[in-house]
DNA sequence: ATTATTACTAGAACAAAATTCTAGAATAGT
DNA sequence: ACTATTCTAGAATTTTGTTCTAGTAATAAT
């Protein structure tokens, strides 16, 4: 999270100094208290967001809770949004990584369908800030973070189809259209995680997690029976 | 929509005035003059509402595209979350009120969960804009309207299970926690519906239609098989 | 009919909050 | 050592949501 690179000036730069070995020379001093500025930022601004909702935090609050001053957050962030991007496109990020390590491993097509359910339940029921930021979708991503997202998406589907082919093609999993198998597999769990984080549901996705593995495994399973 | 007397001033209105009857005697112009701006007003915010979001909307554009000034908007409205909240309860409640209806008359378990998946996805597909403002979920909702949309909520939950309950019992549909039925059959599509809506996915709901409805089946009904 | 009250319209004035600007300090590259 | 760049800082500016005051039309009360 620290050290992402990812602030704006790296982004717009487009000079081919940007392109220098960094050496990790001696003072580290200021680049990690940059980096630690960054990560108390963003971390504060998590905690705001997902309480309160973008427009409702205000950057004073950020300023404040962070021990920051105006120019160093847009200089980092460029603006409100922009802190809302490095957050969205970051835990995306870390949602689609463990999503497949939970996958990637299973050799049945009914285990690893479960695991990616019981991975979601649990991922969302661990960190409810992170998950219910995720899942509010208030963001106005740039063009710039919308091409990075869309490519790591494409890059995901992919990922996940290629494990789910040879099962198809082995009779365990439904044939279905590529875009149906994530939203079939999760779109419950997501559902039942955005009912629990905005307090309609009492129950968390991590308690009825083996429900929903099961049901959302029946859904994409070949079905052998008459309909 | 239009005569809807959801302005904030009757709301707040506690005086017994409000309770006179009121005769739709002669002069109906500036009555309809006002449900028209009403509606305009409505119209062009959702508009703006689903197209960059709510924070990125500003009231300058809002006042300018429904010809309306600041005074009257303040008036009926209250705040510009104020018509985001409006827009959202009116279409919180036609969307149940439409599924209730679809779901209602089916006889099986089967036909009514498909029922409800498949109007589900015609809904989203029919009213894009107002299903993308719905499912953003960047409201910040009033007291008031919480408490309102909460108990529409209970409402409809008890009218679903209430048609549920015979189909558990004669063992065709799972049973599961009250909560959960929801999920399993509105999920998969509702997030099919998010990325078709965010323009992640190509295919409508609608032309998907018939696979979500019976892999939701799938998901819900008593199984009989090993697992 | 006259008056009083209320609903509504209108836009100037205000306040709050986001962002830009300018300047200076720390650091890296040459 | 010198220069360019990154980073920090906070005052100044702009933007934008909202309030206020005033006036007009409609309805209710007397």
């Amino acid at each position: 999270m620290g050290n992402s690179d990812s602030d704006i000036c790296h982004r717009n730069m487009t000079s081919p100094t940007m392109f220098h070995k960094r050496q990790a020379g001696k003072s580290q001093t200021r680049k990690s208290q940059t980096s630690a500025l960054k990560s108390r930022v963003m971390e504060v601004s998590l905690a705001h967001f997902s309480d309160v909702g973008i427009e409702q935090t205000n950057v004073g609050d950020i300023l404040q809770d962070a021990d920051c001053s105006v120019g160093s957050l847009y200089h980092h962030f460029g603006s409100k949004e922009g802190i809302a991007e490095a957050l969205f496109v970051e835990g995306v990020d870390h949602f689609n990584a463990g999503l497949l390590a939970a996958l990637l491993p299973r050799r049945t097509a009914s285990t690893g369908i479960k695991a990616m359910v019981t991975f979601c339940c649990e991922w969302v029921t661990d960190q409810p800030q992170l998950a219910a930021f995720l899942l509010s979708r208030e963001i106005k991503l740039s063009e710039l973070a919308r091409l990075e997202l869309r490519e790591k998406d494409r890059a995901f589907g992919q990922s996940t189809y290629d494990w789910f082919a040879p099962h198809v093609k082995s009779g365990e999993l439904q044939a279905l259209p590529t875009g149906l198998y994530m939203p079939l597999i999760c779109g419950p769990t997501l559902e039942c995680s955005r009912m629990w984080l905005s307090g309609r549901s009492a129950r968390s996705p991590g308690e009825v997690a083996a429900i929903l593995a099961e049901a959302s495994w029946q859904s994409v399973r070949k079905s052998v029976r008459k309909p």
